[in-house]
DNA sequence: ACCAGTCTGGACAACGTTGTCAAGTAGCGC
DNA sequence: GCGCTACTTGACAACGTTGTCCAGACTGGT
């Protein structure tokens, strides 16, 4: 900027008033900047723009996988909005480990990002105390923050999995098995709940062995969803926790020479092209990150009323793995 | 940190050398200035960090769509490396438009991002050319630049085409229709030649009609495959050029009566779990992320041999679609 | 007691931008 | 010609950090 001003022979300012398009420079003067701009190739340093200004048009996105369909969608809608926003996203895969999304949440404080939007891998921030103290806007989304008031945006898991699993008790089913997630994830958990919810309100016996809720990890599912299917007293459904989980189930169910029922938590691509095409409880990733963002920018614009927590509800797709009735 | 020194009576530069780690601070000051950090809530500005040590310590990423089964695996695959890098990812969605990518990219050079890794959407990479002068590293990915020399990984699309079509003519067809992409994206480009290529190879002719290279909007590629499968001479199977285009012919071929055998470019999530099972010509998205990312690096590291193009092999993937007879 | 060498700590400038403020110039009505 | 306003312009400080350089205190050997 220094050089533009040297070779345009005009004062520093007069520089950034034409590189920030500020009223009150003559016409000639600002051919003459503009002329030297692209002569020297010159574009502004952000950097130290920011740090004058204190502002970085920047908002940080931290979730467990960028790659997982689920929350793919999730990010592109928070970029669209941060786009409409002018701002840019800076994102990172905390891998469901506490101490990487602790690590780098802070990184992205450290940049000075205007906001945050956190799928919590955690269950405790109370390390963003003094970032929300210092003015870091923070959203949650998916599942809430740990021992700290914060917005938050959640999907209806609880309610979501108690009407997936009264979907296959109306079916007919009474033995049916639970595979999720670990309970510590709050989804996870609320899920679990739904389903007990589903089973006690049908006045419906929960057998120990209906429950698994360890890992995604596709050898555990296969393990757990063999177990539950095997004796006399065998399920005759499944309601799956989450769109892994589903989506090993499929595998597993379609070796079988039996039909299984199956109602999976998550939508997901090509769910309707399998056979049996499959039942889901859908929820929106893409409507949960513009809700969370447009909660986040709104603080930024100064809304400062309580933190809340918006739910969104879900809505069960019928398409047939869900409406088989129980192999006899 | 003005305040911090200020409050363990010390100088600012002490409070630097204790934030870094530096050597030189006797224990006794560390731990004044330790308690004095805690104590205020203290966090570097890494903006001002990134101001007068001219690193920042990120790149940037800009593909076509983050959510975009195919791309999501390769940003994260890059983001993985930049973590290794101790580098944070800021990355941003093209949506295939030109003017788009540019303004992203050069968002991120006034950001001062110290490398960049592109999936290209314009044709026309010249205006990156003061910015690459001015030492920002820059690697495409998945399709070559525009009118400029720069590193680049691309996945073998013409080889891979070609072997997925002469595998439908290796399994008796003659009749095969190709729908892709724009052919002014590389990529569809060179597929398209790969098709062109089988054919030919094997002394086939090949109509008119049977190439379609428009969009890859669901009802058009709905739309050319039915009319390239009415009448007499329709084609007995389809090569589809990307991942898009497969799923959108996965589901056209279901409503028909007759088998009509499909090999689709790019595998994707439960290709394997449709009916037909769907034959794939594979490239590993993530594979590509990581060698960009791994350029990216070493040329941040300080190499500077002459920009080279890596091409990844594709992998066909033969699962029953592709292997299906000609009806008759 | 003195010197050389080592260790610790701080003053200051610089990174590239923008906000503040004041100075300079031109135009205008009287 | 005078005083006024309106407009254009630039000098300077400040944002928060780090690199350079120097000063003072301490150590141990003579």
């Amino acid at each position: 900027m220094k050089d533009v001003a040297a070779r345009a022979g005009v004062g520093l300012k007069t520089v950034s008033r034409v590189v920030n398009g500020e009223a009150g420079v003559s016409p000639d003067t600002e051919r003459r900047v503009q002329e030297s701009i692209t002569a020297l190739g010159f574009r502004r340093n952000d950097s130290a723009r920011i740090l004058r200004k204190g502002r970085t048009a920047s908002i940080g996105l931290v979730l467990e996988d960028l790659a997982d369909p689920f929350y793919a969608p999730l990010s592109r809608a928070v970029e669209e909005v941060a786009r409409a926003h002018g701002a840019l996203l800076i994102n990172g895969s905390s891998a469901e480990d506490p101490a990487r999304e602790q690590e780098l949440v802070l990184a992205l404080c450290a940049r000075r990002v205007d906001g945050l939007v956190i799928v919590p891998a955690s269950g405790d921030h109370r390390y963003l105390e003094p970032e929300i103290a210092a003015g870091v806007a923070t959203v949650f989304v998916d599942r809430p923050p740990g021992h700290i008031e914060a917005d938050q945006v959640l999907a209806d898991s609880f309610a979501g999995a108690r009407d997936g699993v009264a979907h296959l008790i109306a079916h007919g089913h009474r033995r049916i098995g639970f595979i999720g997630d670990r309970p510590g994830i709050h989804t996870a958990h609320e899920r679990q709940r739904g389903y007990l919810a589903a089973m006690e309100a049908a006045q419906l016996p929960v057998h120990d062995g209906w429950v698994a809720a360890g890992t995604t990890d596709p050898e555990r599912v296969r393990a757990d969803a063999e177990r539950m299917l095997s004796g006399p007293d065998g399920v005759t459904a499944f309601f799956a926790g989450n769109n892994r989980v589903t989506v090993t189930l499929v595998r597993v169910l379609a070796e079988l020479d039996r039909p299984v029922a199956l109602v999976g938590f998550d939508d997901f691509e090509l769910a309707d092209l399998l056979v049996p095409p499959v039942t889901v409880v859908a929820q929106d990733p893409a409507q949960l990150g513009r809700t969370a963002a447009g909660l986040l920018f709104r603080r930024l614009e100064g809304a400062n009323d309580p933190p809340r927590r918006m739910t969104h509800p879900t809505r069960l797709i019928a398409r047939g793995s869900g409406e088989l009735p129980p192999a006899t």
